[in-house]
DNA sequence: CTCGGAGTATACATCGAGTGAATAGTCGCG
DNA sequence: CGCGACTATTCACTCGATGTATACTCCGAG
């Protein structure tokens, strides 16, 4: 997910804190994937390293030792940079989904079987946010749509590609 | 795109050496993103350590010494069930382009502009994978159409995005 | 008043994924 | 004969991800 972008995005509105940081990215972008503490720190550790921040001494206060975290020029002109960039559209044309069918294919078991479970998983899991989406803030129901969208492209290609399973059975050699 | 289980699918055809795997792994699944040769031993090394395939002592031969990989019959009932499982579909609802957004909306930078130069290179890369999909086999046809799928999801979400970005402003409490 | 649990905050150890470079043998060709 | 192309594997390194350990404060039960 690029954590090391967002972090830095979260550290230009203000200075802050390694936990604090952990908080404002689960609120805003965790969504039921919260980010290890393990990871918050490593990934700090590293923009400070390459100079994208810096690091207070530990200060001392109410709790336990803190450092503050405050991002520098060239950590805003990276993100600058990265935020103007588009994500690159679907570089490399790889999917799961396709092994699946290709491996099920030469191996001679059901690759229709497994397309078939593999539908009614996509459908399960639309109804789930199809629910989610009926029932809840704006920010989840953009996300849920988002997933929403990806499944039905799913199943448009697994219809696809389960009305061409014999010719590609032959095109592989199975 | 777990390398480590596709090798396997790739050994229950018939024992092979890590080299001949890749190649095959590159063949059939590669498509502008060859698995690089450390990946393949490493991945290899672990699979043998787990007691999922056996590796046969260095053979000399007509040119370097190899290792002959065999799955094992823990390997082939990993495979198996797998196989059998579908893949989990969009189990986070987490995406890059909403990060974008989200920190673009913050940090007072133009939300819309960024969405609208995401859906230019998203149409770009619709126009090569169409042109792709016309001249070429069926395997890069399927591949082809399950991009074309994806990136039109992602453009239905950004035009989606686009009309509420006002509301989403307010939400985030940019 | 003290002991323990909840909350705050960071560090460390480990593993898998991914990458690039290094090594080493064989074969064919000029 | 030597040099590049091909075959084949290993090594070193970094990043991402996960789990666990550490240490400090505050607050309430007993």
């Amino acid at each position: 997910m690029n954590v090391p972008l967002a972090l830095l995005g979260l550290l230009e509105r203000e200075p802050s804190h390694g936990y604090d940081l952990k908080r404002d990215y689960d609120t805003l972008f965790g969504r039921g994937k919260p980010l290890p503490f393990g990871q918050v720190y490593s990934t700090l550790g590293r923009l400070a390293r390459d100079g994208k921040v810096v690091a207070s001494d530990a200060e001392p206060g109410a709790g336990p030792d803190r450092k503050r975290y405050i991002i520098t020029d060239e950590g805003v002109s990276e993100l600058e940079a990265w935020l103007a960039e588009p994500v690159a559209p679907e570089p490399h044309l790889q999917t799961l989904l396709f092994v699946k069918v290709v491996l099920a294919l030469m191996s001679g078991r059901s690759a229709e079987q497994y397309l078939d479970t593999q539908r009614a998983a996509h459908l399960g899991r639309m109804r789930e946010l199809t629910e989610l989406r009926r029932s809840s803030s704006l920010v989840d129901a953009l996300l849920a749509d988002h997933g929403l969208f990806h499944l039905e492209a799913d199943l448009r290609w697994i219809d696809l590609t389960s009305s061409r399973l014999a010719a590609l059975a032959t095109e592989i050699g199975a």
